[in-house]
RNA sequence: GCCCUCAUCGUCUAGCGGCUAGGACAGCGGAUUCUCAAUUCGUUAACCGGGGUUCGAUUCCCCGUGGGGGCACCA
């Protein structure tokens, strides 16, 4: 059997969302499982839409996502150029090889495939007009995923506008036989092109690839599918929000398949092993913000400390609280690794850690309502700066012990100490373990803060 | 309107004629704990409806209903 050729041939004409990044996704598990090679194919036919940004996009979210293309841009193979712009040439001999069979026709400057049957006018009611029908024989799609598929192409269609450009189905078509593409996984959206794509297939004498249209993801809520306009949607949003694209990625092959186990978090190794094209449902499913999230925290918790770290810069460095960042590794060092098991996501950390960084930071006024009114607060911290100014402070362990100590002499538990505190040194109450932030933050800062608001 | 397609907890799903209908997320309750998370234990919750086929249907068939997609000189 021939090697599997896949390709995915996303359009530069918007931000690249999570449907997309799905159909790459599974198109190159499929490439992996099988030993095949995983084409990108730039489909930038419609010049009025496509800019260089979005294109650029491309690249880099598949990249960001691990999803490396064996054949296309910036990689090079044998069967480019892999920009439609830049396979002209090979339209027009195709297009060439119709007419000479006598499988087009020009109208209103246009060139129409001319299917073959009985023709009639019907009026059509959607469209408002009349249109000719071709009475046809059936296209079958073998389809993967939905099985044996039928459905009648009964119209000639435009594959060439009067501008001279090719469309679509045109050029994708044509794009598959010259780059020997062996299945076309894409999604459900594509199903009723496909006997389109079918007799052109046939038209060209070529063999008709097999095909796998996969289940749309549905947007979270409302009706319909997900678009690049939705809550959630956009892979660009993820990057910016810190998010692991492992996460991504393994809750993306959850969505319309599973590995037959109970299994979710696994390892794309694992993953690509078991896929296969029948193992793909058959039926959409909603897109879930809150599954991804567990995912990602999944991921998060076991993200080596060296990734963490260069994760947290990322996110700090454009909160902007460069300077103070930059002043002291060890220290931000420290901060950013103390955090790590307590965040949900990484687009928390600014927030989460904004007290290490500045003297300046905000007290939240229910916190101070709920804590510096219960009890005898300012005794509280009275007595905690007698404590800790005493204390070792590169030792939590024992702060936590004197300050249990003190406590107890007053009956009192650690609880009641540690909200005062926490409040004080952080001004909020929640938060890392109380002394191993008093460690990080070191004997000045913390003292200086509940005497300062002693003093308040 | 026409064509294609899909249908199990709120959501993602397992199930491929006989199951106490399983798991995960979310929710709820408990444990743990210095707060908040995490962790852990428990718990609520589903076979769209109607006909068949069959000794027996969540499972197979048909019809409804509902969802999704398509019907361009967009891709």
């Amino acid at each position: 059997m021939s090697q599997v050729r896949v390709r995915f041939a996303p359009s530069p004409t918007g931000f690249f969302h999570i449907g997309s990044a799905r159909t790459a996704l599974f198109n190159w598990l499929y490439a992996k499982h099988t030993g095949g090679v995983f084409v990108l194919r730039i489909e930038d036919t419609d010049q009025a839409r496509n800019t260089d940004e979005y294109l650029e996009l491309i690249y880099q979210s598949l990249s960001w996502l691990g999803l490396k293309w064996d054949e296309g841009p910036k990689v090079g193979g044998n069967y480019g150029p892999y920009l439609q712009s830049q396979r002209a040439g090979i339209y027009k001999e195709y297009l060439e090889k119709l007419k000479a069979t006598g499988r087009t026709y020009e109208k209103d400057g246009a060139i129409y495939f001319k299917l073959l049957g009985e023709r009639h006018e019907v009026y059509d009611e959607h469209r408002k007009k009349t249109v000719t029908k071709v009475k046809n024989a059936p296209a079958v799609i073998d389809d993967q995923i939905r099985g044996r598929v039928e459905r009648v192409e009964d119209e000639d269609f435009v594959i060439v506008r009067s501008d001279g450009n090719p469309v679509f189905h045109f050029v994708n078509v044509v794009d598959d036989i010259t780059m020997n593409i062996t299945h076309v996984i894409r999604g459900e959206d594509h199903l009723s092109n496909t006997s389109k794509h079918v007799e052109l297939f046939k038209a060209f004498g070529a063999p008709v690839p097999s095909y796998a249209h996969i289940p749309l993801i549905l947007k979270q809520v409302g009706p319909g599918k997900m678009s690049k306009r939705d809550q959630g949607a956009l892979i660009e949003d993820y990057k910016k929000r810190g998010y692991i694209p492992e996460a991504i990625v393994n809750f993306l092959c959850l969505l319309g398949w599973n590995p037959g186990d109970n299994r979710e978090k696994m390892p794309i190794e694992d993953i690509i092993k078991l896929f296969d094209l029948p193992g793909i449902n058959q039926s959409n499913a909603r897109f879930d913000d809150k599954k991804l999230a567990h995912m990602n925290l999944a991921y998060l918790l076991e993200l080596p400390q060296d990734s963490f770290l260069s994760l947290a810069t990322t996110i700090l460095t454009r909160a902007n609280a460069t300077d103070a960042l930059l002043a002291n590794p060890d220290y931000f060092k420290a901060v950013m690794l103390l955090s790590q098991p307590k965040i949900k996501s990484a687009e928390e950390l600014p927030k989460y850690t904004a007290y290490f960084f500045t003297e300046d930071y905000i007290h939240v006024p229910e916190v101070k309502a709920k804590v510096m009114t219960k009890g005898d607060p300012k005794a509280r911290l009275t007595e905690l700066i007698e404590v800790l100014s005493q204390s070792d402070f590169t030792n939590d362990i024992a702060m936590e012990e004197s300050i249990k100590a003190l406590a107890a002499k007053n009956n009192l538990g650690f609880g009641d100490y540690q909200a005062v505190a926490r409040y004080a040194v952080s001004g909020t109450n929640v938060g890392p373990s109380l002394t191993a932030m008093f460690r990080i933050l070191g004997r000045d800062k913390v003292l200086n803060r509940m005497q300062k608001t002693l003093d308040s």
